[in-house]
DNA sequence: TTCTTAATAGTAATCATTATTATTATTGAC
DNA sequence: GTCAATAATAATAATGATTACTATTAAGAA
C-alpha cells in the first residue's frame, strides 16, 4: 500500500470516534479536511483499511459500520436507540468454544447482539 | 395473517431445501408452482415468516439468505466453496454467557462463522 | 528526473430491497 | 350465502448502499 493523504485522513477520523459510523457519514468528516475527496476514494479505503485488519467492518441491517478499534470485542445494537455498543467480550473466547465442537475451520466470529441498551430500559 | 397460497407455496419451498437460499432463488423456485407470483410478494412474505419466527433470516455479506428450520443453531460460510452449513451449537449457550457480564438485555444474538469447511480443507 | 503503476475524482452502473398503486382474495358479520 | 372491510397481490417504479469505469494525478523506486 502507497502513502495516500485521503487514507490517512479516513483513518484518523475513524481512530476519533467510537460511534461506529457508517461510509456516508465518514465521507462528509473527509470532505471537512479534504474537500474534493469522492465518496468511492472512502468506499475504496474503507475497504483496503478492512482487507489490512487495520479496522473492523461491522454490517448492521444489510449497512456496513465500520470501527477504528480492532481489539477483539463485540457489538450491541439498541433495537430502541440504534445505538452501537462495544462489549468487551473476546469473540475468540466463542470461537474457540465453537472450533472443539466442528470439523470445519473457523477463522472469523462475527457476534451481532440485538437488544434493548441499559439506558432505555433500566433495571 | 390471512391465509395466502403465495406465502404457503414460499413456506414449503424453504422447509424443502438446506440450502439457505436467498429471495430470488426462492421467487425463481416459487413462479414453477405460481408462474405470476412476484418478487415483491417474495420479500413481503419472508418479512412476514421472518417476523413470525417460521423462518429465519441470515443475512451474509450484505444479502439475506432464508432458513425454514428455526431451531437455535449457527452457521458457517466456508470462504473457499461459499456453502453455509448449520452448525448444532444453540446460539442461547453464547446469550446467557454473554448476558450474565453486561448490563444490556440481549434479545437475540446472531452469530456468523466464517473459515474454511472440512471439504476444501481437509484435516 | 523519469517511469511504472497505485490512487484518485467524478460519474455511471449494479443489485438487493422497499414503496406505490390499482386489483384481487380472504374472512368475519349479517 | 351475501356483503363489506381490508389483507394480500402483481406489476412496476423508486431507493440506497456499494461497486465499476475512466481519464487524470501522484507515490516512490530506479
Amino acid at each position: 500500500m502507497r502513502h495516500s493523504t485521503q487514507r490517512n485522513t479516513i483513518l484518523n477520523i475513524l481512530r476519533g470516534t467510537r460511534s461506529h459510523p457508517i461510509a456516508d457519514w465518514i465521507y462528509d468528516e473527509a470532505r471537512k479536511e479534504l474537500p474534493n475527496i469522492s465518496l468511492g476514494t472512502v468506499y475504496r479505503n474503507l475497504n483496503q483499511l478492512a482487507a489490512h485488519k487495520m479496522i473492523l467492518s461491522i454490517p448492521i441491517d444489510g449497512v456496513i459500520h465500520y470501527d477504528g478499534f480492532t481489539h477483539d470485542h463485540l457489538h450491541f445494537v439498541c433495537v430502541e436507540c440504534r445505538k452501537i455498543y462495544d462489549i468487551e467480550i473476546q469473540a475468540e473466547e466463542v470461537t474457540s468454544l465453537i472450533n472443539v465442537k466442528i470439523d470445519h475451520h473457523v477463522a472469523d466470529c462475527q457476534i451481532q447482539l440485538t437488544g434493548t441498551c441499559s439506558i432505555c430500559k433500566p433495571n
